[in-house]
Formats: C-alpha cells, sequence, structure tokens
DNA sequence: ATAGGTGCAAACAGTTTGCATGTAT
DNA sequence: ATACATGCAAACTGTTTGCACCTAT
C-alpha cells in the first residue's frame, strides 16, 4: 500500500461514508460508480491491505460473505435481518462479565450476531 | 430421506457419536471409513436432510466452514481455538437479559463465538 | 418394479493469485 | 525510469446440482 491510486481513494471512500459493514460485491458496485472497470481483485486486495493497514475492520457474519467496516467504532456487534439479509450495527455489548470457559482456555476476543427481523421487514 | 442407508447411518453415527460440531469434510473422513467410496455430495445432501428434520444442527463459525453437530443440546455456544482451529462446546449462555436493538426489531435467535487459545496451544 | 439415493463430474459463489499492462512516484 | 498497482483470467475452496447407475422398499 505504498501508492495512492483512484482506485484506492474510491474504495476507501465508500467504507468511510457508509455506517455499515459491507461485502466485497458492494464495495466494487458503489467505488465502481467513481472508477470505470474497477475489478472485484483490486477490492479484494486494497480491502486485505487496509484490514492489514487496520483502517478496516472484518465483520464475519456466520453464513454470510465477510463484510468490512471503517475500524476504530467502538465495541460493538451486530444484527443480521433474517428477511432482507441486511447487516446492522448494534450499539454496545451484551456479553456478561462472567463468560464460562473451559479450564486454561484464554479468551482473546468474541462475535455475537443477533438474527431476527427489521423493522421494515416486520412490517412487510 | 425416506430410506435407510448404509451412507445415511454411518454419516448421522459419527454426528451423533461426536461431541463437538464437526465440518463436512471430517463427516466424509470419518464415516468413509465405514463406508468405501462415500462422495462428499452425498455428506451434503444427507447432512441437509438431517438438518431439515431437525435432528442436526448448523454450527456457523465467522470465517470458517460451516459445522454440524447432533440438535436438542442445551442452549449453548463455541469457542474456536486461534492456534489450531478446533472449535470446542461451551456450556450455557453468556448474552445478557437485556439486548439493546433498535426500535421495533424482533431478535429471533443469536450466535456467540469466542476465540482464543485452548489449553494444548496455550501450553505449546 | 420403481421411487429414491449414490457417486462422479460439472457448475457455482467467494476469494486469491499469476501475469502482462498501466501508472504514481 | 521503475517499482508498485490494476484488470483479466485461471485457480482454489466450500457447496450444490445434473445425470446415469444402483438399491431399499
Amino acid at each position: 500500500m505504498k501508492r495512492q491510486t483512484r482506485q484506492r481513494q474510491a474504495i476507501r471512500d465508500v467504507i468511510r461514508a457508509v455506517d455499515r459493514p459491507l461485502a466485497p460485491q458492494e464495495v466494487l458496485a458503489e467505488a465502481g460508480r467513481h472508477v470505470r472497470g474497477l475489478g472485484i481483485a483490486t477490492v479484494y486486495r486494497t480491502i486485505n491491505a487496509l484490514v492489514e493497514e487496520g483502517e478496516v475492520t472484518r465483520v464475519e457474519i456466520p453464513g454470510q460473505p465477510t463484510r468490512y467496516e471503517k475500524a476504530g467504532l467502538d465495541h460493538h456487534h451486530h444484527f443480521c435481518c433474517d428477511g432482507c439479509g441486511k447487516v446492522y450495527e448494534l450499539d454496545g455489548c451484551a456479553l456478561r462479565s462472567t463468560v464460562p470457559t473451559p479450564e486454561g482456555f484464554t479468551v482473546a476476543r468474541h462475535e455475537i450476531t443477533l438474527y431476527g427481523q427489521c423493522l421494515q421487514c416486520r412490517s412487510a
């Protein structure tokens, strides 16, 4: 990641601008509107570089393609709508302080994903 | 799932016998020792059928192939070792009763995955 | 006998990689 | 000028599917 290019600008900007985690395809669709002929490989390469640099974080939703969001947000988790598949940010962390783990296991991090119906899908 | 076959027996048995969620490849490896020439497609088809029937549940670990375990276990979650990649069962649920979700969202279920080092990997 | 299951290979989606071309520096 | 980035296509993994053959019922 030593050079500044139009494609990297665009990809960075898209992730910075949106307030929900995006899948690579979504990034391609959006950034591709600013850079003609943008390739999916470049999106992956750039996203991975941004993750390395700590500017972007990976959001893994079980059973879904990996998504990415800007780093530095407060610790939080995600809500995945069973209806439309959209992933929303949730504020805070609902994990109890006491987490029962087997003897001698070390917990480094955790993921919590809630599933259900978002407002729109619920009304529909 | 109307017929009883050797391959289905074997696949079912493997999942019933093991006390951790297995990836399809692991099921193939194990069940394949009892049924010569067992194919991965059959494993997938059978597993999916068992999930339909409610005899097996899907365990989705972010960033890992889907795993499967016997259904009917008490509500619990999983621990994924960053070292060896093994997935362990955790007893109980460390989610707080109060889970903050956006207005009007309905939560149907949740997944919690802890990551870290298991005992062996920690000592190594 | 025959509906249903199996194995194989092809097809797919998501992701990574090799390579020739293009470009920021 | 040149090292680094891009785009394309090929390769790879996990999963599904089409189809001819096989088998539990």
